[in-house]
DNA sequence: AAATAAATTAATCAAATGATTAAAAATATT
DNA sequence: AATATTTTTAATCATTTGATTAATTTATTT
């Protein structure tokens, strides 16, 4: 090895400088749109580095599939097993953490989506993501809320469901809302800081619906 | 021309089976991953022809792109401007006719929301979709509602955007939650059954809460 | 300093892919 | 029936693109 194993900041090793690219430039254009030539101008080195260090466009892609999965899951599920927490404070964490997530890398739900349409089964059997949600303190506590009659709906996942689907489809859908609304970007961004606060509001009303 | 102009029955057309394959293909696959192979194999048609009739993949997908969006807006458009329904009923009416159409072509919405990323000024602009929406009734109805203290949220973009959120969202993420779920689809689309009903019920919950 | 190993580069390959061409087949016109 | 037009096909082109190779440069070890 020409680089000594510890230090060399590791950030701005070669190998880092293309996983860095290779990860904006997939979740910006999804695996089948960047061409590994992107990538290489990305981070500002020679092709042949990019199969020298990672074998493969694809075995990289995998990489950062898996990086930006368990990215996304790792706060989750955080959340969500929390043994301390409410289930009241588990939807504003959740809506608090992603909306601000999501707000700084606007790219990674589409691109997880879109790439987990094609494979799911091989993207998702490293993370043990059903045991994960399925067990969780929130699961059980939605099913006390229920027994209790706080809650109406008694599916834990149109819970879950709800939840992400008011934090998480704003940003997908942000091209075709601000077509439709007028709204330049920062406009938009501050609309979503909005729903920040409104959205547990939002869920609370809206489970004990009937 | 070989084929007489009137008849043919229209579908059978060599020029209509193009663009039935070609539908199906790019809303699987998307513009970058869909080779103009995989349509003409879809078609059953020699490669020849695609641009024997539609110049070039991208012209093709020009095509399938807008009709793929006026589909998609043209019964928004119908419901939110029907002066004749209430908004409660349009509510009903979006989740009803949504779910069943995105039941039946559930790569559609990400499809769309995907290509608009790249796209959207130049996808956008042929569909007066802003005029459309943000002059609706469903918009004048939704100001009269939070004057006379129906409805808490001021902004009508909060209110579309919740309906929008909890119809789409789940299909877009369907192979994620899939998999946390372990449900299979016929369960799963039996799940978005279920919102048809719930849907404007827990709308009407949340626009309430304060 | 010499020898060895690792990292980087420019050039090139092979396969894939969008598109075209020229000939053949099918259909319409006279 | 003869001619013209349109549609379809097989073959081929030119570019793009993922990947490799052989040589060069840089770093490490002895």
């Amino acid at each position: 090895m020409a680089k000594s194993k510890e230090a060399k900041s590791l950030d701005t090793t070669t190998e880092e400088k293309i996983k860095a690219a290779a990860r904006v430039v997939f979740h910006k254009k999804g695996f089948a749109a960047t061409r590994t030539r992107d990538i290489a101008e990305e981070a500002g080195i020679n092709l042949a580095l990019l199969n020298y260090y990672f074998r493969s466009k694809e075995k990289l892609f995998d990489i950062i599939m898996f990086e930006t999965l368990f990215g996304f899951m790792q706060n989750m599920a955080m959340v969500l097993n929390d043994e301390k927490s409410t289930l009241e404070k588990k939807v504003e964490m959740i809506a608090y953490n992603y909306i601000d997530f999501i707000t700084k890398e606007p790219n990674v739900p589409i691109f997880m989506l879109s790439e987990l349409r094609n494979n799911a089964g091989r993207l998702l059997e490293k993370l043990p993501i059903k045991q994960l949600i399925m067990t969780s303190a929130f699961f059980r506590q939605h099913q006390e809320a229920v027994a209790k009659g706080k809650i109406t709906e008694p599916n834990p996942l149109h819970f879950l469901m709800n939840i992400l689907s008011l934090v998480i489809f704003p940003f997908i859908a942000q091209p075709l809302l601000q077509g439709i609304s007028g709204l330049n970007e920062t406009q938009f961004n501050k609309l979503m800081q909005e729903r920040k606060k409104m959205i547990p509001v939002w869920i609370k009303a809206m489970m004990k619906a009937k």
